[in-house]
DNA sequence: AGTCCACCGGAAAACATGGCAA
DNA sequence: TTGCCATGTTTTCCGGTGGACT
């Protein structure tokens, strides 16, 4: 495996030119000192919380628009100024931001959101209401008039349903003191149809929409993080074009286009390249696209990592096939197994999540069942698999 | 025309986890 | 502590199903 010594590894990298200046710079959740193209939305987002500062309630707020159109950078901008306009004229404001998608349960959302106003809360145990009355009573004990940043609502949303935004989009009516004004930020246009018409009419009190990035404009965005990233001349321009390119053609993903950057620059470096050509762009694209797959199957539960390697062992199997595998492996492993019932909920879930194809097919005479294969290279699956302490012993 | 396979997927019951209040 | 509660996960139970086969 390793062909290198250490010394050789540590010289390479010492001797190898550097490209990349400011490696923080390069990441996607960098928000600029200036964000380029979107000063419309951020003037309309300013004014819709601007009566924080005078000490009212900010109206609801939706942006939405496709992925990696700045919606979260917009938000997290006008958020910091309004935080050091607030501390400059010393007025009590609080802010704060969720990800519904990375918090990922209801629970967790509303202890982020606590956190970063000032609450502590236990990991588990209180019901989600519970959590929102504390909340509720901490805004009207401090008068504090606050807003909370939903992002990715509608993963929320639909893995939830809409009752805690119900919840919250009421909870003026609840507060003697204090306010509650809400931001949700959305990837999905048509989330809409997914709320109650009470929730969707008081959420979108105003809102942005945010028009995807043209090839040009990604082109500027690119430059700027290519001048303050990278060292002077490290970047071919057909390189950087390329980059717009594929972000472009993926409905204008600032945020693919940043993140193509970066990983290029760590190729070209690693290979000790003098410059970031196209080739490398292609090679961060494959690599990306692996990453995410090696990531997603690390995470996975040890059971469904178990349903993972059992479908790759009963290649082109259906249910009954893979879990009489999976029953061997966890014979193996000396665990305990789970139902078949079980088993399909997670076959479900990985189908869901793109790991695998499981169409349900017909075989009449001979049942009903989903034909089931894996859809990421089988290479990744036994590397993670071999990785994991707790199901390297079946290999 | 009717049977019957091999599982799907909904619903409810059972179990587990962890805070709270007394 | 102990009993209680809410939440989340897994099991149990079971009705449902499209088409190859008789």
């Amino acid at each position: 495996m390793c062909l290198l010594s250490i010394d050789e590894i540590f010289n390479k990298i010492v001797s190898s030119r550097s490209l990349i200046k400011d490696r923080a710079v390069l990441r996607a959740d960098y928000v600029p000192d200036k964000l380029l193209f979107r000063n419309n939305e951020i003037t309309a987002v300013a004014e819709v919380l601007s009566p924080l500062l005078k000490g009212y309630r900010a109206s609801n707020l939706l942006l939405y628009g496709k992925p990696g159109t700045g919606k979260t950078a917009v938000a997290r901008y006008v958020l910091k100024h309004l935080q050091r306009k607030a501390n400059e004229l010393n007025i009590k404001i609080a802010l704060a931001y969720s990800n519904t998608k990375t918090a990922n349960r209801e629970y967790t959302m509303l202890v982020e959101l606590g956190n970063s106003i000032g609450l502590k809360f236990p990991f588990t145990g209180l019901a989600s209401s519970e959590l929102f009355t504390r909340i509720l009573n901490y805004i009207n004990n401090y008068n504090l008039n606050t807003v909370f940043v939903l992002d990715e609502i509608d993963f929320l949303v639909k893995r939830y349903g809409d009752e805690i935004l119900y919840q919250m989009t009421r909870s003026n009516e609840r507060l003697e003191n204090g306010s509650l004004g809400l931001v949700g930020i959305s990837n999905d246009l048509n989330f809409k149809e997914f709320l109650d018409p009470r929730v969707l009419s008081s959420l979108s009190e105003e809102e942005v929409v945010f028009a995807p990035y043209s090839v040009n404009e990604l082109k500027e965005i690119l430059l700027e993080r290519v001048e303050l990233g990278f060292y002077k001349d490290t970047v071919n321009t057909s390189a950087i074009n390329l980059c717009a390119a594929i972000a472009g053609s993926e409905h204008g993903d600032a945020r693919r286009a940043v993140d193509l950057l970066r990983v290029a620059g760590e190729v070209a470096e690693r290979e000790g390249a003098v410059k970031v050509e196209e080739r490398h762009i292609r090679i961060a694209e494959k690599k990306i696209e692996q990453d995410k797959v090696t990531e997603t199957l690390r995470r996975l539960p040890l059971h469904e990592k178990l349903v993972m390697y059992s479908i790759l062992l009963a290649d082109n199997g259906i249910t009954g096939d893979v879990y009489s595998k999976y029953l061997e492996l966890t014979k193996k492993l000396s665990i305990e197994p789970v139902t078949q019932r079980r088993i399909g909920m997670m076959i479900s879930e990985l189908d869901m999540q793109g790991l695998i194809y499981a169409p349900i097919i017909n075989k009449g005479r001979h049942g009903r069942t989903k034909k089931i294969t894996l859809a990421i290279q089988h290479s990744l699956l036994k590397q993670a698999i071999e990785e994991d302490p707790l199901t390297n012993g079946i290999l």
